[in-house]
DNA sequence: GCTGAAACCTTCGGGAA
DNA sequence: TTCCCGAAGGTTTCAGC
């Protein structure tokens, strides 16, 4: 694939109109981003120099971001997963910033997102064991002062996939 | 980076012991899978046989699975994002195979897991706008019989990474 | 916009230290 | 093991359409 020489996300917010082809592109770069330019040009019927073009216009723009790789989370020894609900009694700015450092320092915290409604946030933590879990919640509550945890337990994933479907 | 040359993830279950050296490139990969291996070599403190016969090494044992890039979801559109949980008085295993394929059929279900505990399933879903959430909940009830769905809408994404902490 | 080709890098594997 | 080299094949640029 095209290299990422250090462009760096302008905009973000893309006034880049996408057409068919561009959509195409993405799509098989999703799919698997090692793929040679040649072969994605061949997929997306096209030629290397255009499909060149417009990756690095959707970089620039930030719609393409990083490219990463997907590692087997049980086979290196992850095999637990928890998604944890926070409820919260603090609504103060501090106690936000402070709560927003504490979720994205520790690295066995995949996703959080702050909700609408009674559950203030959802983690997803992934963990070597039920013990991993416990030394990160003990950690969490002492660090962040919350009002209600539930874990939710994880026995097998059944859908995984960073893909958006363009 | 290396290219993936179709090779099939054997055991996956690797018996493959993994030292610090491949534990550093598996870092680096998660950081940034377009590195050319000569960055990769310097990085990790070797140089570039040694560390293509590791990727090699843990890509064939299936650790390292399928490259991929990230699409920035707001720039594309994808506005609203919906942690869906998920009960059921079914529980044969003939409901299961249909709740199964409904799930990994639909698109905008990013991530699926069977729970332990009183709600059974949460579905990570990622849609236009609130609208399509509609379409997207009406189209799972009419396919598959449920209890009780509970929808956590998000307001901000406040960490996502598919990075482990190896 | 697209194409084709030239220039330049990288990868991957062999052979030698 | 690691280093070095070279062929093969990738990426990026550019002139011409």
């Amino acid at each position: 694939m095209v290299e990422s020489p250090s462009r760096k996300p302008e905009t973000a917010q893309s006034l880049v109109r996408l057409d068919d082809v561009d959509r195409r592109i993405l799509r098989e770069l999703q799919r698997d981003a090692g793929q040679s330019l040649e072969e994605i040009a061949r997929a997306v019927g096209s030629s290397k120099t255009p499909v060149w073009n417009r990756i690095r216009k959707m970089r620039d723009a930030g719609i393409v971001g990083k490219q990463t790789v997907i590692l087997d989370a049980e086979a290196l020894g992850f095999e637990a997963c928890f998604f944890v609900l926070v409820r919260t009694s603090e609504h103060e700015a501090a106690w936000q910033a402070d709560f927003l450092e504490a979720v994205r320092e520790r690295p066995e915290v995949q996703e959080a997102h702050r909700l609408a409604g009674d559950i203030d946030y959802i983690l997803k933590v992934r963990v070597k064991n039920a013990r991993a879990y416990d030394a990160f919640y003990q950690a969490l509550i002492s660090q962040v002062k919350v009002h209600n945890v539930t874990a939710l337990l994880s026995m097998e994933e059944i859908k995984a996939t960073t893909a958006l479907p363009v």
